[in-house]
RNA sequence: GCCGGAGUGGCGGAGUUGGUAGACGCAGGGGACUUAAAAUCCCCUUGGGGUAUCCCCAGCGCGGGUUCGAGUCCCGCCUCCGGUACCA
């Protein structure tokens, strides 16, 4: 053991042992740990947030494989997406290149952490051989009637003549050309998730170990309503109906209007020659203003009369048909009833616009409302009243009723709505999983697409010319690739074209984990026998801008991949870890901009990996925002120097094995410590409380440190001791640890040697101290055997000289006594 | 607006089921060592007050409440952060 502690010697040494030992891989035998990091986008540099996120997961992994688990811990790239696509556009690099490059950069600063991955499980889903499973569950999904057509509102850059991303509009124009955008109706493909949206929420309450945050943004996102749907005939046609949908269907007496969205499918029959051009200029209007709409800003309810009257289920009662911006096209049936006295937004709009008013409920107790003074909508529950054979029931029960009046009547019923829709996933670009379909003039004259037989998968993206293929205008990258587009039909085998879009790149990273399992496997996309021993993943560690889309995509994914017999869990992960960002040293988000970009690179050059690792896990718990600070970073470091010293200091000693013998005095004082300090790390490790956790560390190294020992017993008793600070140490400062207990005789490596087992009598406390309340305030403090009982506690107490001064002359009501923390004397 | 989360010393944070608020670290102050500096080590460090090795009062965003006891539970607010967009 060298006298100065020099990360960078260190460092590379233990990491180039464990790779040659191969200590982290998975051994297939023994109860398992699946630990799991939400994989990267290989961008240019791996910034703080990478290597925190990397480092919650890493700390648990060698914790979980030190105490004896067989642990699997792997590591790959999201590599296919639109930043890559969008560079190559700017300089004409092919993605692949660049995607390869970025990632090499990427794992050699990995590397340079410590990360205790099994990189023999590796995988890009830009590889052909993993994106061929993409389209294989495609092909199945299409036959389990999963995915299908619809048509789809884009932002479309009428310069470009493309269609960008959401992402790409910055205050309603084209980030690229700085042009308008427009709303574009296109067709593209979609998966059915929404026939999941029951599934996936029941399931949140088996979710006990997600935070609830999470639990509850789902809910949310997925926002079941229940109602009722409610068909309205429209006068004067035989056929024409409108359904809309509501909650409150006990107040549908005081319907005096229905309105629809200004893109529902149903106005064409509608209008008449008076209203068709007003309406259509407003649908025109309204889709210009969404493209451009700003974020925070509210829109004026706007809407046209229709020209139709609907016809009033229950009382035959014609009331108009509006369109209006305030009703979405695909949520609920993209028509509503309008109850101005019982709903805010359509008393607004019928004030506005001059609309009947009609009161039908009335508060529990009190008077009814006088429509015609309303300042406001009444919306609470209430007693229904002028609703025909409804009068009286309470809102509840009308809800009920009506609902099955409606029934009988054929014109309606109970109903529930999803907030969540169906998940789009084609997209016009080159960087992706080609969809496995083809069209054929012939086989199929309606072109709904020709499923690639599986054995022709891949469907690979071909090789292209970037500048000629990859323009940012026009139709997409694809169908600007002839020997691509141009093929056989699969049925016929007469010539077809292929399907020019390709996959969201979120359909990449929902089944990545399973993929894990058997990264190699050419036969299917998950090995069922692994599966079933692995899974579910018991933590995954990702940041929480995930919390709703890849995490419900990653969820359906899983329940899809039951029904194929791919796995045997419905729910992938088990307890999920969402981690706080990293912020820059003012506080505010690292980023070019701000010039507080903190590289790891840098940090691990200057303080070394141990102390990075141990400043990040110190900052705080792992799902808070932390800011960065070198003067903590330093403080870590020095912090090490200190484990270092110590270590050095009693190397000398340490050597022999000497007999762990007299259990009194300083030996004792430290075996102790060391042995409370292990108790306490172990319990904050399980709890993910890694901050306290080397909190704990730091007061035994204080409390070690000035102890200089003598004799064996001392000697032997300081060596277990910084054995045990050792292994403490192992998880978060890795090499550290092992060069420690390297030169205290160890010959095997940390991982081998498992996480030790504290002596629970060493541990325990043998005094307690009391604190003595009188009234609720802290009067006096004691020491008391701990094992002492309460009529021993409180006799000390009450002889303490403090405490019978306060009690003197004063009638104790009440006695507290909670054991080892506190009695409290309450007097009047 | 709605949904979710947070607010504790000069700073990051600790306080696990209600039980001694401020562990641990940083910064700051004082001291030791040194010709000097760095490094290291030791002591102090929430605020206010006092009859000062000890004691009192106040204190966890604000205002109430429950309780012997509240940072923790309940009600009403404020501020900040994240998500979302007229959701019928």
């Amino acid at each position: 053991m060298q006298e100065t502690y020099v990360p960078q010697s260190i460092e590379p040494k233990w990491q180039a042992r464990w790779e040659k030992e191969s200590l982290f891989k998975l051994k297939g035998q023994g109860e398992k740990r699946y630990i799991l990091e939400m994989f990267p986008y290989p961008s240019g540099k791996m910034h703080m947030g990478h290597v925190r996120n990397y480092l919650i997961g890493d700390v648990l992994a060698r914790y979980f494989r030190a105490r004896g688990f067989d642990v699997l811990h792997p590591m790959g790239w999201d590599a296919l997406g639109l930043p890559a696509e969008n560079a190559a556009i700017q300089d004409g690099r092919h993605p692949a290149e660049r995607t390869r490059e970025n990632v090499a950069q990427f794992k050699a600063e990995m590397k340079s952490v410590g990360y205790s991955y099994d990189w023999d499980r590796e995988l890009a889903t830009s590889d052909p051989e993993y994106y061929r499973w993409n389209q294989w569950f495609f092909l199945k999904m299409r036959q389990m009637g999963l995915v299908y057509r619809r048509m789809n509102r884009v932002n479309w850059c009428t310069s470009c003549a493309t269609v960008i991303a959401n992402e790409q509009v910055k205050d309603g124009l084209c980030e690229r050309c700085g042009c308008e955008v427009a709303l574009k109706r296109m067709p593209e493909w979609a998966f059915r998730i929404t026939r999941y949206s029951q599934k996936l929420l029941d399931n949140l309450d088996t979710l006990t170990d997600w935070p609830d945050r999470v639990t509850s943004m789902q809910r949310h996102w997925i926002g079941r309503s229940p109602g009722a749907e409610i068909v309205f005939k429209i006068d004067g046609s035989d056929d024409a109906a409108l359904t809309v949908f509501t909650t409150r269907a006990d107040t549908l007496f005081g319907v005096t209007y229905v309105v629809v969205a200004p893109d529902h499918p149903l106005i064409p029959r509608l209008v008449n020659d008076e209203t068709r051009d007003a309406v259509a200029a407003f649908a025109d209007a309204q889709a210009k203003k969404a493209a451009q709409a700003k974020k925070d800003e509210e829109p004026d309810k706007e809407g046209v009369f229709t020209g139709a009257y609907a016809i009033h289920p229950f009382t035959g009662a014609k009331v108009p048909v509006w369109a209006a911006n305030f009703v979405v096209s695909d949520y609920g049936t993209g028509a509503v009833m309008s109850v101005p006295a019982h709903d805010q937004r359509d008393f607004e709009f019928a004030q506005k616009y001059g609309l009947t008013i009609r009161a039908v409920i009335r508060p529990a107790e009190g008077d009814s409302i006088d429509a015609s003074a309303l300042e406001h909508a009444f919306e609470d529950d209430g007693v229904m009243i002028d609703s025909e054979g409804f009068s009286g029931l309470t809102s509840a029960e009308g809800r009920e009723k009506i609902g099955a009046a409606l029934q009988q009547k054929g014109l309606g019923g109970p109903a529930v709505t999803y907030r969540q829709r169906d998940w789009g996933f084609s997209r016009q670009r080159y960087w992706g999983t080609p969809i496995p379909v083809v069209y054929c003039d012939k086989c199929d004259p309606d072109h709904e697409g020709i499923s690639v037989p599986e054995s022709d998968l891949p469907v690979r993206m071909p090789d292209i010319d970037v500048a000629k293929v990859l323009t940012g205008r026009g139709e997409p990258p694809l169908a600007k690739v002839p020997e691509f587009v141009n093929t056989t039909c699969p049925k016929c085998g007469g010539p077809a074209r292929r399907e020019v879009e390709t996959m969201d790149t979120f359909v990449d990273s929902t089944w990545y984990y399973a993929r894990y399992l058997s990264p190699r496997l050419d036969t299917a996309p998950v090995d069922a026998e692994v599966a079933a021993r692995m899974l579910p993943v018991d933590i995954y560690v990702g940041g929480p801008e995930h919390a709703v889309m890849h995490l419900l995509y990653f969820r359906f994914w899983t329940m899809v991949m039951k029904e194929l017999g791919l796995v045997t869990v419905e729910e992938p992960v088990k307890r999920l870890v969402t981690q706080g960002i990293v912020n820059g040293p003012d506080g505010r988000k690292m980023s070019k901009r701000w010039g507080n970009v903190v590289s790891p690179r840098d940090i691990v050059a200057k303080y070394g990996a141990d102390a990075a690792r141990t400043f990040v896990m110190f900052a705080g718990p792992p799902e808070k925002d932390i800011d960065w600070s070198d003067e903590q970073v330093e403080g870590c470091a020095r912090f090490l120097n200190r484990v270092w010293r110590l270590a050095f200091a009693n190397v000398g000693t340490a050597r022999h094995d000497k007999p762990m013998g007299g259990e009194t005095g300083r030996a004792l004082e430290i075996r102790r410590a060391a042995h409370r300090a292990l108790a306490k790390v172990t319990d904050d490790i399980e709890r993910l409380s890694f901050n306290t956790a080397i909190a704990r560390v730091m007061e035994l190294v204080n409390t070690l440190t000035p102890m200089k020992p003598e004799g064996d017993a001392e000697e032997a008793a300081m060596a277990e001791a910084i054995r045990l600070l050792a292994a403490m140490l192992s998880p978060v400062a890795p090499h550290l640890a092992e060069e420690i207990s390297e030169s205290y005789g160890a010959t095997e490596c940390l991982q081998i040697q498992g996480w030790p087992a504290f002596d629970p009598a060493l541990a325990a406390q043998t005094e307690v101290n009391y604190a003595i309340q009188v009234n609720g305030k802290l009067r006096g403090q004691i020491q008391v055997a701990a094992d002492a009982d309460k009529d021993a506690v409180i006799a000390l107490a009450k002889a303490d000289a403090k405490i019978a001064a306060q009690l003197d002359g004063k009638t104790i009501r009440k006695e507290v006594f909670v054991p080892t923390r506190l009695v409290n004397f309450v007097v009047g």
